[in-house]
DNA sequence: CTACAAGTTCAAGTCAACTTGAAGTCAAGC
DNA sequence: GCTTGACTTCAAGTTGACTTGAACTTGTAG
């Protein structure tokens, strides 16, 4: 059970202290154990970033995270809404998938065409576009 | 080469005129052709629009895929440096397909499960997680 | 004992991406 | 000819997600 200062945790996890201070104001983060006034955390803090930063780029705004975590106290008003956002989110995330590798081959062709414009590209089939 | 006018584009894409003034203003539209002051666009308006929702969605900054398009006027200081962003775009979105399916996974276990947490979900190993 | 580095809170500032509001233009219908 | 509705510009306001700064506390090193 070792202690991390937020120092420690904000430079393993990649971000800064006043992120994390952030955090937990708005409540993304349970309120941290204190010594002293000061923030100490454990290994699963990192977890928990690493989920935060994870969905926010796959477009998840922090309170959707929030209330995806919020499942865990099953407040009467806010009981299986949760879920309600899960099976929203998975929907999203099938068309980000979809979206993503045609972007992905969207871009991989404009790098091997000679084509003018991304969407004179879309539509042309050179050989050195089908390749 | 039907003339549509703004609001049509708008109520077509599913945005807001504002934000398609928005859009040129910042140079990510070309200049709309005008009559008697007001824009007017053709079908092309669509696929940019969708190109721009799309990529943004994908985590696409707009000055992104403003240099995206740019790549169509080769200025001088401009050249190439669209294809340094389309190879670095391309690898983000490897990485973020992958990351979204690990969240669906997550996701998916997470309506199936009994656990108190998606944390500890994460690290579940019942029957019910599995199946 | 004093200085210092590293933490604290709270308020205000920043940035991207829009949105809103005020004031004006203009063709079309009554 | 006057009103209406859909547009225009320009400046200012909003929202989400942080960041920064000022003023203060506190354990550790010299």
């Amino acid at each position: 059970m070792q202690q991390l200062s937020i120092s420690i945790v904000a430079k393993q996890a990649g971000i800064k202290a006043s992120t994390i201070r952030y955090y937990e104001e708005i409540n993304l983060l349970p309120p941290a154990a204190r010594q002293n006034g000061r923030r100490y955390y454990d290994q699963q803090i990192f977890e928990r970033l690493a989920f935060i930063r994870t969905t926010q780029r796959l477009g998840f705004s922090l309170s959707e995270i929030q209330l995806l975590f919020q499942y865990e106290q099953q407040q009467a008003p806010l009981a299986g809404l949760w879920r309600q956002l899960a099976k929203q989110k998975l929907a999203d995330l099938s068309q980000l998938l979809e979206q993503a590798s045609h972007v992905q081959q969207l871009l991989q062709r404009g790098l091997r065409c000679r084509c003018a414009t991304l969407e004179m590209c879309v539509h042309c089939v050179l050989q050195h576009c089908q390749a």
